[in-house]
DNA sequence: TATGAATGAGTCTTCATTCAT
DNA sequence: CATGAATGAAGACTCATTCAT
């Protein structure tokens, strides 16, 4: 059969390693949706690596050895993909962090490293975390930003942001902090330096500094940037 | 990859009135080149809105209420409207931050401090400045990431860290810090709260908050969330 | 440059009925690649028309009945599209008219004519062949040419140089002729005549003279002008 | 006053020197029409560098170091600029040649060769001359083709090819020619060498092999490939 | 379940052309 | 005379999406 001389030629454009995820040949068999678990984790990656805009569905089949049309026989819309991708892979994680400090009854200021740490230790374990929740969550006009919120309302926020005033007032926390500010300060003393630095699959081994953002975001949290 | 999708279905997405900044009509007159001020302006705005890629040319044509040849008249490429943005727009400001805290000789935690109420500052003057320096500059990927670092040299950065080392070994600063991260956490505790609150320029007056981000950061800055 | 002024006015410059080769309507069915064999014809068809740069992939996807996208997407781009064209359609005729020549172990003099005759066959089943010959591959600064000679390096051209030197020597031929020369006087004795008068598919019978131009170009090739 | 980025990045795409014919700064003062012979000129050289459709007004303003606006000024439409082309270049190279054959009284052998060496002297004298006529006369469909018919009615054509069919009934001329193609045959001897070989305005000085080319076009034409 | 073929809508870009100055 | 600014129309190319198989 003549072929079209589409795939054949298509360079990798960017500088970048690259390496697909998995390539061509049938699938190694496994079982049902199995493809659908992968075209999720290629997904993820390739928003992080390059922005949910920026990754056509076209990049993520290619990326996963498969066809454009596949990815749409699995999730009919972009739109949907991302809901997908909110419900089964966001709200899960979104869900334990926020459940781990609600819960805790720990002092104020362990908990809030406790928090902290439970920040690092997921992006570590999910490395688009970081880059998705910041340029995709946080921020105004993020594309996942208003969809996150729909699915969790405002309830859990509230309580948190009650939580700390309370703890203020008991003199158990800095009184000059903005209750309502606290947990982006926590996301910026985490998630932005992971997500500034964090060298994707690339970096074989030898994740850098992993341990030394953990330790500096608690330093920050527990006594500033003043000497002891 | 399309557009249509998100045309489609940020309708609004945050209430915006999404006035045009300018409508039809023969210029008002002025000075010369002012539409290119009016196009970066315009470019500016909706590129923090919507992100740099999810910007189209002719979206930012429409914005101004010109036609998209003439943005390509006056900048040729979407590349160069970007190259020229990081030149007139974000460059001065860097550098004006940048000098400001290198040429301080105040005390440590106190040239600290007006470091990051000089982000507060600038972001205020600035409305795009906040968003677009979480998302495309610090983020891993961010579209204007390498060329603002080509045009900015890292010897400026380099000597800030090793500045922030000689201070914690002389007693000066919390010895337990990462100099390498300590301005990625002044950012997140400044552009951060500001690129997740900043409504736009469609709400006039009552911009909510801005002292108080100054305050919470610099809060978290001197003491950290502890109690006095 | 812009195609509207040359649409515009060239309004079926030479009479032609512009007829598209087939319109609308699903594919009459048939083999696999079907359409991308019809698109290779209808671009040949309109390039030797109108020339390479003339014609827009729009135009040969009017012609064709499909969409320009389709055209896209058999050949991903313009540029791609034409190295399909001269893979599949120029190099092999080049290559037998070549062969022809090169094995031939007649006369000097019988071998040119066979060339020649080989020359005017080819073009008459191939309409297209003598026009874009000359406007596309002889001409300096042809679109094809450099395309070409990449994909037929000159050790051809070289050896048959080198015979036509050698029968010169041996008394065979005009010793007054540039062998370099002599190729290029064949198609100008040939396939000039032939895209100076051809009148495309439109003229559907009486295919004009070409007898005549075998005739002509073989008189010329053996006697000159002069009289017997 | 700002400057757009336009000029100022314009690179030179193709490969060639393309030294612009003269550049920028005042034009040197002059007799008036100056500048349009200047762009008359540059559309040349740059017509048969390129080809006519290939080259934009833009170009021609750019190598003539005016504004495309200028070119506009002068020759109100791209029509008009190759109708005044052909009125002001064209014309007077092809009455001359006509006509010198025309009233030639010479045998008619000796006729056709003066016409031969009329047509190289014609080309060393006007580089653009043979790639032109080659590609844009010459062949089906060529840009320049019907308008220069139209302002060279076949009269004098018609007159040639009876005075060859005399020669050949008087026993002058080789009988099997056909003598509606010999002009034609004239040209593919010695304008289509050209045309395949002429390196422009690059090549200073050694200009190769024209000499060649009129000798072998007239051993050609007065003797055929065969040995004498 | 999967995909090759096809397309409509949209993107950036180019260009000839206009016009006020 | 000359041009900077502006634009409409078109060009190549991309992509999500559909659909018959």
């Amino acid at each position: 059969m003549t072929k079209n001389v589409t795939e054949a030629s298509r360079s990798n454009v960017s500088g970048d390693a690259e390496k697909p995820v998995r390539r061509r040949g049938r699938p190694t068999g496994g079982q049902l949706g199995e493809p659908r678990m992968l075209l999720l984790d290629v997904a993820l990656l390739l928003f992080a690596r390059h922005g949910i805009m920026e990754t056509t569905l076209g990049a993520i089949a290619r990326e996963a050895g498969v066809t454009p049309a596949m990815v749409h026989y699995y999730f009919k819309t972009r739109e949907q993909l991302l809901d997908v991708l909110i419900d089964e892979r966001f709200v899960p994680l979104r869900a334990k962090l926020g459940s781990a400090f609600a819960n805790s009854d720990a002092e104020p200021a362990e908990a809030l490293r406790a928090f902290v740490e439970g920040l690092v230790t997921v992006s570590e374990q999910n490395p688009w975390f970081a880059t998705l929740w910041i340029r995709e969550v946080i921020s105004e006009g993020g594309l996942l930003r208003q969809r996150i919120a729909e699915r969790f309302g405002d309830a859990n926020q509230k309580a948190s942001i009650e939580r700390i005033e309370k703890w203020q007032k008991e003199g158990k926390l800095n009184p000059d902090l903005e209750p309502s500010l606290l947990f982006v300060s926590l996301f910026g003393l985490t998630l932005l330096p992971l997500a500034a630095n964090f060298k994707w699959a690339e970096e074989h081994g030898f994740k850098p500094r992993r341990d030394n953002i953990a330790r500096h975001a608690v330093a920050m949290l527990m006594q500033g940037v003043g000497p002891v």
